[in-house]
DNA sequence: CGGGATATTTAGCCTTGCCTAACTTTTTCT
DNA sequence: AGAAAAAGTTAGGCAAGGCTAAATATCCCG
């Protein structure tokens, strides 16, 4: 497929929109190029050069030198992806036995060859899953997400009080494979005993086992 | 993936070293620019580029104006996407409930999106199958391809003789359709009755009806 | 307020595949 | 054989997506 970059774009203009704290789409906060430029690891010049593309067939609106917004079109290609992207994810660990850490490579291609037949019948094979392997929510074939609850970053949890992982943002296989090591894997329970000031370690009991957990993976797992 | 072009160009030329009776590789029956672009649907000119290319990286030997043969390499990577797509297709009917004439469509696009990873998780799932819905062998991830025992065109059947279907070439999902309807299916067990001469229709039995077949079709049919 | 630093866009190029039109080679047919 | 037809190649373009270097906006700070 030749819009396998479109589809990319997008899906990280969704997320970056969703990283500012902001309901992804037209009234979102606006996505700058350099955002863009890192998270999909190409220059500039070129971001800027899609974005045209992308705003010229209405899937964003541009700003020259303030970012994008998505459309309400370009949210729902991007909504779409991700849809696939879940699912995809969710078939390989669950129907192949991949496990958790080695999917998300195997999604980002598969999720721009997959058509809404297959993923939809493997939706339904799944028995209609409502997460992702990683505990992110699948989007219905209707483009609507499923809002999620009252999940909190590690980080801002309360000391001493006990919580359940509820999802695990994307990171690279060897961090899932440490954090699941940790025995921090959904579902699990645990307790923020201390948390370092000035943005400092936090100290961790999971499973009868202390661990001082690094802020950059505490932001990554959501708890309830 | 960039190299779709390059794995469907390859496919192309084994399958049509394959048709003139010959061994794809290095030895078989030259493939003309011809040939290749009424079976890609692309231009004579574009053949012509892109054979230029495959011959640059060693995967066909062309010698200008009278066509090309697959290298060894070549040959391994035509098998390879021979391979992902039958697996896939066999996926697809054993797995997600797919009929066998809508696969052909979805597996020549994830042909080229599947890793050798995921289609070796689906060949084990799937109890590793010999052959795809259509009868076609799956060749072992060595790039072996099982030869097809006795197996010949309905054509080329002696009349009054009973014969079981093994086989039935690509045909569009219609086509398929048609067959199957007529109860040649994989496995049918039929009796060819009567031969038209001049590649003239050919009166079949199966399943207790008859039907008369056209060639066309008849080539496609393989039995034993 | 005026730079300088930083972010963004423009300009110019490249590769991949594909196209049409024109030209050349090979085949076929009288 | 010789010419017309068919097959194949070359030439010149286009769109997608990248890149680097250079130009220009915006931002931030003294
Ligand atoms: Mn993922
Ligand atoms: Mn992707
Ligand atoms: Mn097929
Ligand atoms: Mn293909």
């Amino acid at each position: 497929m030749p819009d396998t970059a479109l589809q990319d774009y997008l899906k990280a203009v969704y997320k970056l929109q969703e990283t500012a704290g902001s309901e992804p789409g037209p009234a979102g906060e606006p996505v700058s190029t350099s955002a863009l430029s890192e998270r999909l690891g190409v220059s500039q010049a070129s971001v800027t050069g899609m974005l045209k593309k992308l705003a010229r067939k209405d899937f964003v609106s541009h700003e020259p030198y303030r970012g994008v917004r998505l459309t309400e079109a370009g949210r729902r290609v991007a909504v779409a992806t991700i849809r696939r992207h879940r699912i995809v994810e969710q078939f390989l660990v669950e129907a192949l036995g991949f496990t958790w850490d080695e999917v998300d490579e195997e999604a980002e291609i598969l999720e721009h060859a997959v058509s809404e037949k297959v993923v939809n019948r493997m939706w339904e094979v799944l028995g209609r899953p409502r997460s992702d392997p990683h505990g992110s929510p699948i989007p219905s074939s209707e483009g609507v997400i499923e809002p999620e609850s009252d999940a909190r970053p590690l980080t801002e949890t309360p000391v001493e009080t006990p919580v359940r992982v509820t999802r695990i943002r994307n990171r690279s296989p060897d961090e899932l494979r440490y954090l699941g090591g940790l025995g921090l894997e959904l579902g699990a329970e645990l307790v923020l005993e201390e948390k370092a000031p000035f943005d400092g370690p936090l100290l961790i009991r999971v499973g009868g086992r202390r661990h001082a957990l690094d802020p950059r993976f505490a932001h990554a797992v959501l708890v309830e």
